[in-house]
DNA sequence: ATTTTTGTTATAGATTTGATAGAACAGTTT
DNA sequence: AAACTGTTCTATCAAATCTATAACAAAAAT
């Protein structure tokens, strides 16, 4: 699992991390059932603290992506289908980047393009 | 301009302003060349502070939403297409965002019909 | 069975961000 | 001339972010 941190980004890390981490499955590179690295070595590998590390998994439990088995480990779960909770969240986090399209003068086709274009690149790791 | 800021939410609330001033605008409750209150008026009409409305203004005229005129008043800009930094800026905030759906289990289908449907929400105003 | 590794919990410190408050300035508008 | 505008400054407070140690108990590895 290849990932980088950047400390002066204005994303904080454990955001970075979890944004990192839903592409490298999206993109396959992880799969359900996978164990992600203990939040110790992941940490160690990023030259971040443990607990920031820490927050990032909980967060990715949070949205259903990973499950965490205490003092065991955290593996990535098979998505369920049509998840009405997963769905109503991700409206209310796409609707004002939607909006801003919107107004900055994109057309509904335009944004169609758009989102598709981040699918390609997400499945070619670009 | 009917703007309702929550000040429990975990959304800052210069954010929850940047969001709400943008679905004004894209539902057409607002349009290019409108002026927008001033940051003290609009202040005391929700009950918080200049600089954090301020702020807000700052913020979207960033992206190019609105022009400031210093010591004068902010007016809403007609969007000039095809903006490259602005697609640029855009696809950065949409992508995590599409990551995520995939994981959790949606088809490419599914996601431009989520799209489709923020889309209608915003211009009837649901 | 012992050692190592695991997530968990607790405390603490430093820095940054978000929000508020009050005041003053100078240009714009009325 | 008076009111209003965005700007700038100082100041305070709370919350969020990140780091650092340490200790605990259960799971996994040896």
């Amino acid at each position: 699992m290849i990932i980088r941190v950047e400390a002066e980004s204005d994303i904080p890390i454990y955001t970075q991390l979890i944004n990192q981490i839903i592409e490298c499955i999206a993109r396959g590179d992880m799969h359900s059932g996978d164990s992600l690295p203990s939040v110790r070595t992941l940490a160690a590998d990023l030259s971040v603290n443990m607990h920031t590390v820490n927050k990032s998994y909980h967060e990715l439990e949070k949205k259903g992506i990973i499950r965490i088995a205490p003092k065991s480990g955290a593996v990535i779960s098979s998505p369920k289908t049509f998840d009405p909770s997963s769905f109503q969240r991700l409206s209310t986090e796409f609707r004002p980047l939607v909006a801003e399209a919107i107004v900055l003068g994109m057309e509904k086709e335009e944004i169609h393009e758009l989102v598709e274009l981040i699918i390609s690149n997400i499945k070619e790791r670009k």
